[in-house]
DNA sequence: CTTGACCTTCCCATGATTGGAAGGTCCATC
DNA sequence: GATGGACCTTCCAATCATGGGAAGGTCAAG
């Protein structure tokens, strides 16, 4: 099968089955003697894993870890379990922060006229708020 | 005053002030005789503006347009209000994304004995659920 | 005049993904 | 056996907002 059809099949683009073998997420693809990767079911099993983890928001380091387990078969389940947990509390950390600011913006939203007038509690936050330095993301906490 | 200086009062970086004023977000800095960049309160008052919008998530496309409309004295008020709606539908699509992902893996996660056995509902699911294709973020969507 | 804190520009990296160019392969149809 | 279209290959660039760091210039205090 080629990496067209494997890409059909797992809805994984060839472009990123192309990639997560680069990174070293896929082992290296079997090659036709005209250098065209070639796929089997077990790959697209593998691919059709990797796309249900990013589904749930794990990153590529994460699923490297969730493959790793996957395929061993003395895995203990309480290490998927605690990497399970550690996401959960990630997205859960996440969802409060955009729904912080929603909740803000709504806030002030709520009691701008919208209309022709140019008086805006929106605008007058933004230039003037008292504003308390917000909880960073996780990204620009390290 | 100092980009340095301007960065401490605003919370914004000075490489992001660097960077704000290279891609036509703010205008270009005066400078001195030296090539420093030269600040004032106003411009600090700027800067506080697209740190407040960026902290509620604002893209800074979407704070370009919030300060042509802050610096637009005859602005409608509606017009404001109609962005930041729709930012706030954004932050709540996103944010509901987020806690459905959650709520699946920690379904799966309650079902994880936790311990030293192989069996793992979280690894099951992921190899062989049965998945509807998710809803695409909205960056995939186009 | 040295030192240290500041400033300048320039390039690189992040994470996951897509887009596209330039070129090779496969296969069916004429 | 040639042509064309659908496929494949690799490589490079862009996204978005931000930080890191190098190489070099400036400023003020000692």
């Amino acid at each position: 099968m080629n990496i067209g059809e494997a890409a059909r099949e797992s809805g994984v683009s060839a472009k990123m089955i192309r990639y997560y073998e680069s990174v070293g997420l896929l082992p290296r693809a079997q090659r036709t003697e005209s250098g065209y990767r070639v796929y089997r079911d077990a790959d697209v099993h593998t691919l059709r894993f990797i796309r249900r983890a990013r589904d749930l928001g794990f990153s590529m380091e994460q699923i490297t870890a969730l493959l790793t387990l996957w395929r061993d078969h003395g895995r203990a389940s309480a290490d998927v379990k605690q990497l399970a947990r550690a996401h959960i509390t990630e997205l859960e950390a996440r969802a409060a922060q955009l729904m912080a600011m929603s909740r803000t913006l709504r806030h002030l939203a709520d009691h701008c006229h919208g209309d022709a007038r140019p008086e805006c509690p929106i605008l007058d936050d933004l230039a003037d708020g008292n504003h308390a330095a917000p909880a960073r993301s996780r990204k620009a906490m390290n």
